[in-house]
RNA sequence: GGCGCUAUCGUCUAGGGGUUAGGACGUCAGAUUCUCAAUCUGAAAACCCGGGUUCGAUUCCCGGUAGCGCUACCA
């Protein structure tokens, strides 16, 4: 039997920002298709309508692409696949489900969100594991044919062993055991009619001719489900191998609350995608000469799945600065090292966006470096004492900080809603405006002396910004007195919840 | 809590039944440089703990511990 051809995909979900994670998973597959000549595919996994946004999957291309990780088959380039974004395959999954409800290994379920919870609440405090009790399972066909006539809203479960246990082959870990009574009647199709990831995943893979599926650690415990579901349909099941989780200093699975994760910020902060992929190379895996510095094509040339190491690998940007400098200082000629910078900044596209707030400020074009410094910094040098010099006290500075960084999170990264965020603040601290302004000039443009604020927060985007506040932050110290903590929680219960 | 995964310098890692446990980032010291970077040299720094197996375990096995992950009509 001729060896099928290795196909890998990598299918992020278009929610937020395109993150590290999903280029470092799309590098393990990319390189581990490309050695062996074989192809790697993008698919964009939008099943949940709520939270994927058209913007999010338009910026997960953009990045992917800036990284050199281009796919044989997704979005954008097609393929026999086609389409490759699920929220237009919902037919497909309606069909499976459909399928696997009348060979009786899923049912209909009409619980309520409101039933479900109380049931898990319930189980939780008799120290029981959570999870679907079966209630609908026992539904006679009758009874279920009045509820359909009724349009009640339900959702499709599959059905899962009571007893014994699933034995999942990891490429890398070996056998994984795991009790069926550990897992739950997964629900595969929503109230909404899209399939669950897990429904999607599987049935995309096989029609897609997935061969071998590279993911992050954190699907393991429901591998047990896929490869249910991969019987049921009587489909051969990809080989599997779940890749570590990247992580914050702190050990715990990488988050933008503790580490930059959004690329569109490495790219703004003037990191070379090649130093970025280099980097993410050498997390949890390394060339077999010990070389840390590498192309793509190289790592392509040179990857073995067997040497990805297991432990979660913390992500160290102060050595990732380092490689990005031994790029730029070796791997760019003077003349390529312009064009770079042109094209990070100094073109037209970017420069348009700061000459309508630089202009009106200037009388020699020679101030312009000064007024366009923040835009092309990265982290932004500044002194406790800049921050302290407007009319707020040292503990408002803080708090009205810390409070930026929390709120900043659940707004639109829009100018005019970044200023209705930082005037609630200071309506909620009781502050004028132009007072607490001032600091936040100063952390965002290093200076009091600057194009407008909301404008500027806009066009640096949310990342940077974030990294800049937090800079500010932790040089004036994070409200952590008593005095502090109790205006804090003052203040957030004032406010809207969020 | 339950289940699962993982465990070598602070961090990324190499290695592997017998090694002075190797490299890199960072740190410190020195050299060099008009400053600063860069560069060079050197130093400190690790096999989680306890049992096995073995002539010998950091390496293999078991247990513990710790970290992490999962425990959704999110992926």
């Amino acid at each position: 039997m001729p060896k099928p051809t290795v196909r890998t995909r990598v299918a992020p979900s278009p929610t937020g920002d395109p993150h590290v994670g999903t280029a470092y998973v799309a590098l393990f597959n990319y390189c581990f298709a490309r050695k062996q000549g074989g192809q790697f595919i993008l698919r964009i996994e939008d099943t949940d309508t709520a939270r994927s946004t058209r913007e999010s999957e338009a910026a997960i291309l953009r990045s992917l692409r800036w990284l050199g990780l281009t796919w044989d088959e997704g979005p954008e380039v097609d393929g026999p696949h086609a389409p490759y974004r699920q929220s237009e395959r919902g037919n497909l999954y309606r069909e499976y489900a459909n399928q696997l409800l009348e060979a009786g290994h899923a049912f209909r379920c009409f619980c309520t969100p409101e039933r479900l919870s109380k049931m898990r609440d319930a189980q939780r405090s008799a120290g029981q594991r959570p999870g679907y009790d079966g209630l609908c399972l026992r539904l006679s066909p009758a009874e279920v044919q009045s509820r359909l006539a009724s349009n009640e809203p339900f959702v499709i479960r599959m059905k899962v062993p009571e007893e014994g246990s699933c034995t999942v082959e990891d490429l890398l870990r070996g056998p994984i055991e795991i009790a069926w009574n550990t897992v739950d009647m997964q629900v595969l199709l929503k109230a909404d009619g899209m399939p669950t990831y897990h429904l999607a995943n599987v049935v995309d893979d096989h029609l897609m001719e997935i061969t071998h599926i590279l993911r992050g650690e954190e699907w393991i415990n429901s591998a047990p489900k896929h490869k249910l579901l991969y019987e049921y349909f009587g489909w051969p099941m990809p080989a599997l191998c779940h890749l570590p989780l990247l992580r914050n200093p702190d050990k715990s699975k990488l988050s933008k609350r503790k580490n930059p994760t959004s690329l569109l910020f490495y790219e703004r902060m003037g990191y070379l995608p090649e130093a970025l992929l280099n980097y993410l190379g050498l997390m949890a895996w390394s060339m077999p000469d010990g070389e840390e510095k590498f192309s793509l094509q190289e790592m392509v040339e040179r990857f073995e799945l067997e040497r990805v190491s297991l432990g979660g690998p913390v992500f160290d940007l102060t050595k990732l600065g380092w490689l990005n400098g031994r790029w730029i200082r070796e791997n760019v000629t003077d003349n390529q090292f312009a064009e770079r910078v042109c094209r990070w900044a100094l073109n037209e596209n970017y420069l348009m966006k700061l000459v309508p707030l630089v202009r009106s400020r200037i009388s020699v074009l020679g101030d312009l470096g000064f007024l366009a410094a923040p835009f092309l910094s990265g982290i932004i040098t500044i002194t406790p004492g800049q921050l302290m010099e407007g009319n707020l006290d040292h503990d408002a500075v803080s708090v009205a900080l810390d409070l930026a960084l929390m709120r900043m999170e659940s707004v639109e990264w829009k100018k005019l809603e970044i200023e209705n965020m930082l005037k609630g603040i200071a309506e909620a601290m009781g502050v004028k405006l132009r007072d607490l302004l001032r600091p936040f000039f100063v952390a965002i443009s290093g200076s009091p002396v600057s194009v407008p604020l909301y404008d500027a927060m806009e066009i640096l985007g949310r990342d940077l910004c974030r990294a800049r506040l937090r800079h500010a932050l932790a040089l004036v110290g994070k409200p952590d007195s008593p005095e502090k903590r109790r205006w804090l929680k003052a203040i957030r219960e004032d406010e809207p919840a969020q």
